[in-house]
DNA sequence: CAGAATCCAACCGGATACTG
DNA sequence: CAGTATCCGGTTGGATTCTG
């Protein structure tokens, strides 16, 4: 098997050697765990959403974040960009056919999250 | 609301204000989004593993992740480190019933990412 | 409005060496 | 075996400023 070269979600530089190669959790993970992402795909489930507007419903992630992570989904086809030509112009997000297959799995981990006991053992 | 100080998967200070608290969504990836920390779960679904084992099952990380990572899995209760005490020392680590809640979605997330092409856009 | 550009301290995580 | 300790270059991501 040779290796692969790809970027994560981070566009971080990953290169997966034969027997290195992460199991599908992993690789998952690199997709849409980074920072920001799981949370910038999931609010756009019910529409498209202008760039603010998603900073704003993303509460805590900067500018930078934001876009940096809108430009990632969009090259791995999970979001798809459109330019409103209004003056000044607007932009909508909105997540692809594609996209929607991973909402199953956040949907999952949503109701995870949302069902911990308040009084967790620690850093959870 | 009060602003909570907590440490995430990575064990980095997070700050969530009033307003900036994360959604559901993002809480979850922080816990079990860190880099190797789904993947060392997942392969503890089918019994205790012993350290060095583990590491081999989650090739790619060092020891030094996968020490960190445990650590913080186990303070979370989520793992359970059992010392036998064999000579030299052996060391299970073992999946507890409040972390097999996890796997659930671990599994979406598995089948997620096995069911997509092979000739993916960029970076997926 | 929707970014792009820059700065930079903090953090991450691999490599290596060592230990009981 | 199951770690710990240390080094350290690379990355990350918040803050800030600027733009069409």
């Amino acid at each position: 098997m040779r290796a692969r070269v790809e970027e994560d979600t981070k566009g971080r530089r990953q290169v997966y050697e034969a027997c290195l190669e992460p199991c599908a959790i992993e690789r998952g993970m690199r997709i849409i765990g980074g920072k920001w992402t799981g949370s910038i795909l999931w609010h756009l489930k019910d529409g498209p959403v202008r760039f603010n507007d998603l900073a704003r419903m993303v509460g805590g992630a900067s500018k930078k974040m934001i876009t940096e992570r809108l430009r990632q989904l969009e090259g791995q086809g999970l979001v798809h960009r459109d330019v409103v030509k209004t003056s000044p112009v607007t932009v909508q997000y909105e997540i692809t056919e594609f996209g929607r297959t991973a909402l199953g799995f956040l949907d999952e981990l949503r109701k995870w999250t949302e069902s911990l006991p308040a009084d967790l053992p620690k850093n959870v």
